[in-house]
DNA sequence: CGGCTTGTTGAACGATCGTATAACAAACCC
DNA sequence: GGGTTTGTTATACGATCGTTCAACAAGCCG
């Protein structure tokens, strides 16, 4: 009888890795509250001194959470976008639509979201990392508009108005998707997006 | 040497009231993490115990202080579109200019949201109350955008993409204030709201 | 004034929290 | 294979959590 290894060596980033999905799922199931080294772990399937070890503390691990659900959401926004096309116009509305549909418009997301949200405010040394993401859609959204003919000087009160009506909609529709019917909360985002584009262009 | 009262007995709707600020405070002072029986009770000058006494637990409070303050801002905002006079446009610019300068446009006020909003997602039951508070502020929007020529059919969707628009801002500007230009958003919002409504009318 | 009601206290409870750390063992090198 | 490194486990620790409850006393009523 061959006693198997009662423990892995995992590569050091895949480790890290598998910790932040983790700790998007419990995020996801129990809402911030219920994000707990034990829990992370558990949900993992390690020993709770793992997360002190790579991460030297639960604000750091959610704080990385974030991080990689972000950029995976501006992966799936940039693939949405590099599949819609050359025209500038059906560019920018799948872009809009994406945000607002599954996968990114999930409720399970939204937890993360707010749990790094919580973070912000309490600790101020995380507060950078949110103006990094804040600022990369932003910019994202400027060139998108640039191509669609909103000129330079209106570029980035344009694309603040698009981020926030698109934000606030995701907000909403993750909160209480019942709220709105199938589709309609992309529907929504791109007919505003023209009403605000048509006017400054 | 008269011995002063240990205590004394309150109104128990002044003692909730008083709770529910103290609510507030520990909310907006350490975030959701910090906002523990004890620590509002010490917030409060009170004993722990009382909590338990008045709301059965934290949960109940928060969501106290949620309706609290939401009413709070409800009744800012009627105040703020009673004080614009007879017109139209510049009823409804007020109501928007309004949601984004303080006090309600103020970071201490998104703790209290999103203590909330974690909440929501971990209690069903709770949910309910957001869907009656957010029904309500898209029903007053309706009811401005309706006085500003804005027809019935398009009403939903208008009042929808308005709110999530100011939402959508009210959120950025708590979280990095210094995105912003001093009434930037609000100046956002109006020509905003402005390009909503012409392009439906 | 004396008794009653009950708002309020403060301590105690068990559970769970985050972190530190000693012991173990998996993987690697020589 | 034996030795070394270090990823990993498991436990222990003190702090703090939410809740409960018996005792106390403030205010009211007869």
């Amino acid at each position: 009888m061959t006693t198997q290894p009662a423990f892995r060596r995992e590569d050091p980033d895949a480790r890290r890795a598998s910790l932040v999905e983790a700790c998007a799922r419990v995020l996801a199931r129990e809402g911030a509250a219920g994000a707990s080294v034990r829990a992370i772990a558990t949900e993992a399937g390690v020993s709770p001194g793992l997360i002190g070890h790579y991460f030297g503390g639960v604000d750091a691990l959610v704080a990385a959470t974030y991080a990689h659900v972000e950029t995976r959401v501006a992966a799936a926004l940039d693939q949405a976008v590099a599949a819609a096309g050359p025209e500038p116009r059906a560019r920018l509305d799948a872009y809009v639509s994406a945000s607002l549909l599954p996968p990114i418009a999930d409720s399970d997301l939204l937890s993360t979201w707010i749990a790094f949200w919580s973070l912000v405010r309490a600790r101020p040394e995380i507060a950078g990392l949110h103006d990094e993401q804040y600022g990369r859609f932003r910019t994202g959204l400027e060139m998108l508009l640039a191509e669609n003919g909103v000129p330079a000087p209106a570029l980035r009160t344009t694309a603040i108005a698009a981020t926030a009506l698109v934000d606030g909609l995701w907000l909403e529709l993750c909160l209480s998707p019942r709220t709105f019917a199938e589709g309609e909360a992309a529907a929504i985002a791109r007919s505003g997006l023209a009403a605000l584009i048509s006017t400054v262009r």
